[in-house]
RNA sequence: GCCGCUGUAGCUCAGUGGUAGAGCACUUCCUUGGUAAGGAAGAGGUCGGGGGUUCAAUUCCCCCCAUCGGCUCCA
């Protein structure tokens, strides 16, 4: 007999050899119809893999991510069956489960696979699915499963089994389909109700260009058809709120092939919304007492030299440009801490004066491959809402704790609700790709893990994603819609400091190193803008939105009236414009609704008569009449609800 | 940078081996209208760029450029 002890502190004894489907049946049927996989004293496993030891067992089922992840898995070897049985001789690369869905990499030979064939491959799918075939687990030796791949003619399976040692390898054979994999998978196919390929792509073999280049099939499934459906309304939804449509659609930004590729212009609107966020932070850090500096677009090559940028991205940057007579070299600044450095290094620093806190809406730019700008998201040339915190190692948690209040006030005020915050630490194993001592980044690592705890974030470890120079917390916050998207980021940074020597006479008398803190909480205004557009498809908050107010009378009779109630309102500080254009009101309101107004104020001969606005909240509909100055006292309370919450 | 898709008016998109069309937007005029599109007229395109085939290319072929979807990379 094993003990299996479940989630819920209870411990049961079965025979040993019980799989978790058996344990499942033993609590509820309905559970067990529900059972997706297994986790095993922390390790995926079969649901219909026996148990020979004590463990701690969870059942995964589709409410896991975990239980998502080993369906989809399954649902790539799913679809290999159906390319197997629709083209013979197809091989195949790898097939992994992806946060939404899976993929798989196939050699169709000469055939070229075109989006039209999806819908073919989906139908055999379905079809193989409905059939409830067991995913079969086998474990082999390696001279079988290279005698087996070797039949089967599949090089790329082959290449990977070179890889792997005798006594870890497993088959897992489901129908007419065998494929080399670790698995763990779902009971059986039945399980996938519901099947939409997504897209089609060239992925390398392994990543590498050098290599052949494969056929990628995204893909997505569900238990359910609903669930499926739901999905495509949600895909359907992000198209809308694309960024790149919404920036053009409100006017916010472009770009320009005659200025560059991956080089935004800020349109008025854009520039107007883009402002009003730096003032709102800039306010918010003088508070909390950042001193504002300036530095400029370039810098000497040495700099980058001190800094260590050179040596490592300096093939990949935009090449320096040179002063015309002395030949001097100069790189469009790619980051702004460098400079933040010096500026630190201005004059000497006392213990007493630490912590300095330099910030700055530092533009910088970055070459990006061409493949890979994308929006506002990807771009060439940026501005960070930069800061460089100086401080002793001593100060380290204090100073990441009012980061974290600064970072969160400003989810707040843009109704970003949902986050986590990633803690990226040391590689356990691998010190030796790290700098700085022991010492430091065991005191750093404990105050970033006691900041976040004392905060009460919602945290994430992971182990070896800390940068060289030092562990960082980032925040994963999900927009309206579900997606992941990484916003700010706090760094704590040994490195620096040691290549600039930077220093500070402590209460010893002694000069001692000062740790830096790198930290930006939007990140860089136009990835912030990008993922607020779409976080709130273009409705703005009202202390943010460019245009608060269209106010439209109802003929160009009340022209002049509407301009006065423009002028009342601009004077309490709500920005707005009058619509006089030759167009019915229905028109107006149309457009204003359409270019996500918040609020119409619609002015005829009641309104000019009563000196009072019939307001129209966008999307809302009809508020009825009210005074000018109840509207603009209406604003203002909405707009300080929220940016005053602090 | 690599692979694939696409490129026609400001935007969304039709279309053709004989040098182009719609809707919206824009301009002018009519209309003075009460909560999501009033009417009429007009202007607007070297059909992404370059080369080739052809009597003739926006259309067919090649090369570039850019977009989009991925890959790789990301201080």
């Amino acid at each position: 007999m094993i003990n299996i002890s479940l989630p819920d502190g209870s411990v049961r004894q079965v025979a040993a050899g019980t799989t978790a489907l058996q344990v499942a049946q033993s609590i509820s049927e309905g559970l067990a119809r529900n059972v997706l996989a297994a986790k095993v004293n922390g390790e995926i496993w079969d649901a219909s893999r026996p148990i020979h030891t004590d463990a701690h067992l969870l059942l995964l089922t589709w409410n896991d991510v975990d239980g998502k992840k080993t369906m989809w898995h399954s649902s790539a070897h799913l679809m290999a069956e159906a390319l197997e049985a629709l083209y013979p001789g197809v091989k195949f690369g790898i097939g992994p489960a992806l946060d939404n869905g899976f993929y798989y990499d196939v050699d169709l030979g000469d055939h070229k696979l075109s989006s039209d064939d999806l819908p073919k491959i989906e139908k055999k799918m379905l079809e193989l699915a409905s059939l409830k075939k067991e995913y079969v687990r086998q474990e082999i030796s390696k001279i079988e499963a290279l005698g087996f791949f070797h039949n089967k003619g599949d090089e790329y399976k082959i290449d990977l089994l070179q890889n792997l040692n005798d006594g870890e390898i497993t088959l897992y054979s489901q129908g007419n389909f065998t494929d080399l994999c670790r698995g763990p998978h779902i009971p059986n196919t039945g399980f996938v109700k519901a099947v939409k390929l997504l897209n089609i792509a060239g992925a390398y073999w392994k990543g590498d260009e050098k290599n052949k280049q494969l056929t990628r099939i995204y893909g997505i499934t569900f238990p359910k058809q609903k669930e499926l459906d739901e999905y495509l309304v949600m895909l359907e939804e992000a198209k809308k709120r694309d960024h790149r449509k919404l920036g053009r659609e409100l006017e916010l930004f472009t770009f320009s092939d005659k200025v560059g590729m991956g080089l935004p212009l800020w349109l008025p609107a854009g520039a107007a919304l883009r402002e009003r966020l730096q003032q709102f932070l800039q306010k918010a850090q003088l508070k909390a007492g950042y001193l504002p500096v300036i530095t400029p677009h370039i810098g000497n090559k040495q700099l980058y030299i001190t800094s260590g940028h050179y040596e490592k991205y300096g093939k990949d940057s935009f090449q320096p440009i040179r002063t015309p007579q002395e030949g001097e070299e100069f790189f469009l600044k790619p980051m702004n801490c460098p400079h933040h450095c010096e500026i630190y290094k201005s004059k000497p620093r006392s213990y007493k004066d630490l912590p300095v806190r330099f910030a700055e809406f530092g533009t910088v730019y970055r070459y990006e491959q061409s493949g890979e700008l994308h929006g506002l998201t990807r771009v060439r040339g940026f501005t960070q809402d930069d800061a460089h915190l100086f401080c002793r190692p001593d100060q380290v948690k204090e100073e990441f704790c009012k980061v974290i209040d600064l970072v969160l006030y400003v989810f707040r005020s843009l109704d970003f609700t949902d986050y986590t915050a990633q803690i990226s630490l040391r590689d356990k194993e691998d010190r030796s790709k790290y700098i700085g001592t022991d010492e430091n980044w065991e005191k750093a690592e404990q105050s970033i893990i006691e900041a976040a705890t004392e905060k009460g974030l919602r945290t994430v470890v992971e182990y070896g994603e800390a940068a060289f120079y030092g562990p960082k917390l980032d925040f994963m916050v999900k927009d309206a819609i579900g997606r992941k998207w990484q916003l700010g980021t706090i760094q704590v940074d040994y490195n620096l400091p040691e290549r600039f020597e930077l220093e500070y006479t402590g209460a010893d008398n002694q000069k001692h190193r000062p740790v830096m803190i790198h930290r930006a909480p939007f990140g860089s205004m136009e990835r912030f803008v990008a993922v607020l557009i779409e976080h709130c498809a273009g409705k703005f908050p009202l202390w943010l939105t460019p245009q608060q107010v269209a106010v439209l009378p109802i003929s160009d009779k009340f022209n002049d009236y509407a301009k006065e109630v423009l002028e009342t309102l601009q004077q309490l500080d709500v920005r707005g414009f009058v619509d006089d254009s030759n167009e019915k009101i229905g028109k107006k309101i149309r457009d204003a609704e359409i270019g996500k107004v918040p609020y119409m104020l619609i002015v005829g001969e009641k309104e000019a008569a009563d000196k009072a606005v019939s307001v129209r909240r966008q999307g809302d509909g009809d508020k009825g009449a009210m005074p000018i100055a109840a509207f603009a006292q209406m604003v203002q309370n909405e707009v300080n609800e929220k940016l005053n919450a602090l």
